[in-house]
Order: C-alpha cells, then structure tokens, then sequence
DNA sequence: CTGGATCCACAGGGATACTG
DNA sequence: CAGTATCCCTGTGGATCCAG
C-alpha cells in the first residue's frame, strides 16, 4: 500500500478541529440545560425575572440565576434594575443575542424534523441490542 | 402602561416553550463535551476508531465510545465491523447525520464571527464586577 | 420581587488496567 | 486494534434558607 503516500489532508483536517472548539466553546454556553430554553423565553422581548421563570417552569432560581449571569457576561443578554419597591429587574437579548437565535432556529428545523427519525432510531438500536448480544452483525461490504 | 409586555402573545410562547424542549432533546445529545468535534471528524468521511481518536486529541476510550455509540444509537453514524486481524472499525456519518451538519454550520459562522465579540465581553464583565465589588461594599470592617 | 448562600445528591467524565 | 470494566474526582444542578 502507499504507506509513504498520506492523502488525507492534515490542514483540512486541522482546521476543522479549530474550527471544532471555537463551536464546543459556544454550545458550552448555549448547549448547557437551559440556556436555550432562556433565551427562547427571552425572544419575544424585555421580560421580568419570575416572568421567565414561570415561562420555562421547571427552573430553579438558582440555575435562572446563573444561566442569566452566564448570558450577561457574554453579551448575549442586558439586565436592566429598576430600584423601586418591590425591586424589578427586566432581562433583554442583546443584538448578539438575536443574531445567535437566526442559526437556533436551523438547529430548531433540524430537531423538529428529524426527531420522530432518531426516536426510531434509539428504539430500533434498543431492540438490537436485546436481541443480539451475540447476534451482532459483522458486516463486512467488500 | 408603559410596561414591558403585557401584550405577549401567551399561545405563541408556550408554543415557543415546546420547541425549546425539542431543541434541548437534541442539544443534550449533540452539545456534549465532545459530539460535535467527533462529528467533526467523520465529516470527511469513513475514519476509524483510533483515527477519531487521534484526530480529537485529548478524548478519553471511554468517552470516545461512549459518543459514538450514543451517536450510533440515534442513527447519526453507521458502524461497520471488519472481522479481520487485527480488528477493524469505520464509522461513518449517516445522510441523518450529514444534514445535521448543516445547521452546525451554521453555529460555526455565529461561534467564528462573534467569538472575539464574546471575550470581549467576557472580560468587560470581569472588570465591572471588580469594580462593581469596590463600589458596592462600602463598608469596610476593621 | 429578585436574588445570594449553603448543603447535598448525582451524573459526567478522566485514568488506569484488562480482554478478545 | 478496539473496546470493556473499575475507581474516583469534579461540576452541575436541585432544595432550602436568608437578605435587600
């Protein structure tokens, strides 16, 4: 074989796994359990704190909290305080923040049409593996 | 009134809030650790194991494995078994599996674009919460 | 109303050694 | 080469209480 001939191409191949961490760096943030469902709630528009935490239901203050934190430090969402009695806090998607949810919604389209597809998937996969624990296919497509 | 929203759109939202369930169903999976640079690295085509091995770089055998059968499983990547000695393994993205490439480039461009934007960001954030710390504590013990 | 602080349980994930 | 099994540590995230 042409042990001496390598065709794969290494900056290619580099710059792909660049390209790789800049995404894991993103989805570190956006990916986590409730960022995205934060700023949906956030899409529609300035919103009051126990606002979002009604919409997304099932949040605890302490996760609000922090993923709010996490969206403000990067610039992705404004807090905005009201020093009045009882104090009021409104939480806004910043330009950035609008920007990210345009390529959300190409993940939304994906998640939306291809999900009954990997429902089957994982209950096809589930059914393989009951079935052939010793049974598995060696396939082999020479 | 001139508050923020009272006017949202309740239907919509909870609408909006089913779909970021959907979009979390699949962020779960896809925004892990280390799917997508796995993913990534079958994007050029069938490779095997210890390619993607090498090719992600600082991924653990358990952890490879683990994404690829959890990739596996949801029908995003094909396993394919040569029976020879020694052993052999491909996988390879699915048609399922290519599409979803397609939206992640589209988090690439975001990621990419607005990376510098976000650092940026993020040390601004540093700086007013030092200096938001020395304003604030007024008091000073001792 | 809007958080901060603390305690605690659990899963994610790394290192290592072993198998076929 | 391609995994599996085990140990163990860390971070995530929930519940609760406290404060401005």
């Amino acid at each position: 074989m042409s042990d001496t001939n390598n065709f794969v191409p290494v900056l290619e191949e580099s710059h792909s796994n660049e390209k790789c961490r800049e995404v894991h760096d993103i989805l570190a943030r956006i990916g986590d359990k409730w960022t995205v469902m934060v700023v949906g709630a956030l899409s529609h528009g300035p919103v009051r704190y126990n606002q979002i935490r009604r919409s997304v239901e099932g949040i605890s203050q302490r996760m609000l909290t922090l993923t709010l934190k996490g969206l403000e430090q990067d610039g992705l969402v404004i807090r905005t305080m009201y020093p009045t009695i009882p104090p009021r806090v409104d939480y806004e998607l910043t330009d950035l923040g609008e920007k990210l949810i345009v390529p959300l919604e190409a993940l939304y389209g994906w998640a939306i049409e291809h999900r009954p597809t990997i429902l089957a998937a994982r209950e096809e996969f589930a059914k393989k593996e009951q079935r052939g624990a010793s049974t598995r296919a060696c396939v082999r497509p020479m």
